[in-house]
DNA sequence: CACATCATCTGGTATGACCAGTTGACCACC
DNA sequence: GGTGGTCAACTGGTCATACCAGATGATGTG
């Protein structure tokens, strides 16, 4: 219905502006960036909030400040985590890069079916939790919002099972492009969120324990979002002016 | 020999404290951080670097500013993303977080099996630099700190090969991990850096294109490192009175 | 040519002021 | 009792102006 205002400070306007231009290739890795004193005087800010940006984006290592020397531009693609996914799955013209797209499924997908087998071994527990997040999709398997953040809530339950902090830290950053690209990616995970039984099946097959199982059951369903991704970036790169809505 | 001396600024300094604190569990989720200008007078800093350091902390997903209201912590495990590794690796008392370490060595074998397939089936030209690798790593199978540098190398090829920058990302985590704790790794990883012969196999199974063989391949050797960590984990859990070196 | 010196770039720190959003107490008013 | 206005006192956000400290290259000197 409603949603918030956004509103954004002049630090943050900083920082995506000179992120937009160093992960879109304006800004060659190794090229100096123009001195503080400069940037506040081009973009018409104080000095704390361009250094406050500057920051920010040393500590995502795409830049690397030299104090008393240049600060340069760094290689994203060599030195950024993966915070930096939900950036580059958006274009700065605001069309979704498909490429990215299909990346981050194919990621998915290898983290999403290890963590159900690891899960399966470490705490089949968590199984009682996914049942009842199961019960809730069926009884709201209409809207695909819902669906949506239950199957969300699913994945979240079987991370916490796979008892490993580094699974749940990758995990959160697939989540954080998810919850920003809500509309989109319900559209491409339709038919997988629908399939409230392959759920079913990784649940029971966590409960039991069988680690394998899980593994193929959970890639099983994983797969079809991500050649859902493959098929709209083919779609995407033979006829791209064939826009418009599809009956699905 | 020689390495640099550690320099870090003002803000780096309250940043890095702030982290620690609430990765230690020290300031708990939910609760409020003192303002900037208590926080400034109790570490004895200007406004400016602790805004910096907040700001950044922000960032990172481990607390959540607004704009008139509190500065509250959030749940790392919950928000943030893998840059986060390196720095829960290692305690505040400087011991390693074996728990962690095992964690992170679990998803180096599920990301490093699926790189390696995907770069048979995406681009196996890439063999001829793995083929350069593996020939120097012969050359030196004696000096495993090059050793070391010439896996991470390997890897970084195949990584590429994957034509996925999300598995780039990624990787460039672990690899920052490896970066920072480099003596600890070599002990850990020391059957797999000496298995030349394993590494060409995953170079051959990808000049084929064979995907399935270069996933076994990888996963075989990886899963070394990862039962070391796991082994060195248990030791540390029984006896960790028993200190000192061990023959090896 | 080797080397110390120094002006002048760069980023780092400090201060004090003021702007802007949030909160809660208080007070009409209906 | 509930509604909404007002205001003081927080909070973070922005700004201008100093000055400190490291890096760099030109310059002078042996």
């Amino acid at each position: 219905m409603f949603k918030p205002v956004e509103r954004k400070s002049l630090s943050d306007a900083v920082f995506e502006q000179l992120r937009d231009q160093i992960v879109s290739g304006e800004m060659e890795p190794g090229s100096a960036l123009p001195s503080e004193r400069v940037l506040c005087e081009m973009l018409d800010v104080n000095r704390g909030a361009v250094r406050e940006a500057l920051k920010r984006l040393d500590q995502a290592r795409l830049i690397s400040i030299q104090h008393g020397g240049a600060t340069r531009v760094l290689d994203f693609r060599e030195t950024a985590g993966t915070d930096l996914l939900a950036e580059l799955l958006m274009r700065s013209n605001g069309e979704v890069d498909f490429e990215v797209a299909r990346s981050m499924m194919e990621l998915r997908t290898a983290l999403g079916s290890d963590i159900a087998r690891r899960c399966a071994t470490s705490d089949p527990s968590v199984a009682v939790g996914l049942r009842q997040i199961i019960a809730q999709m069926r009884s709201l398997k209409r809207d695909v919002e819902a669906l949506q953040r239950l199957d969300m809530a699913f994945w979240q339950a079987v991370v916490l099972g796979s008892e490993n902090i580094a699974y749940q830290l990758a995990f959160n950053s697939i989540r954080d492009v998810h919850e920003r690209f809500g509309a989109v990616m319900s559209q491409i995970m339709n038919d997988e969120l629908r399939d409230i039984d392959a759920h079913e099946r990784i649940a029971n097959a966590i409960e039991a324990g069988r680690g394998e199982e899980a593994e193929i059951e959970a890639r099983d369903l994983l797969a079809r979002g991500e050649a859902r991704v493959r098929a709209v970036a083919l779609r995407m790169r033979d006829n791209q002016d064939n826009g418009g809505t599809h009956g699905n």
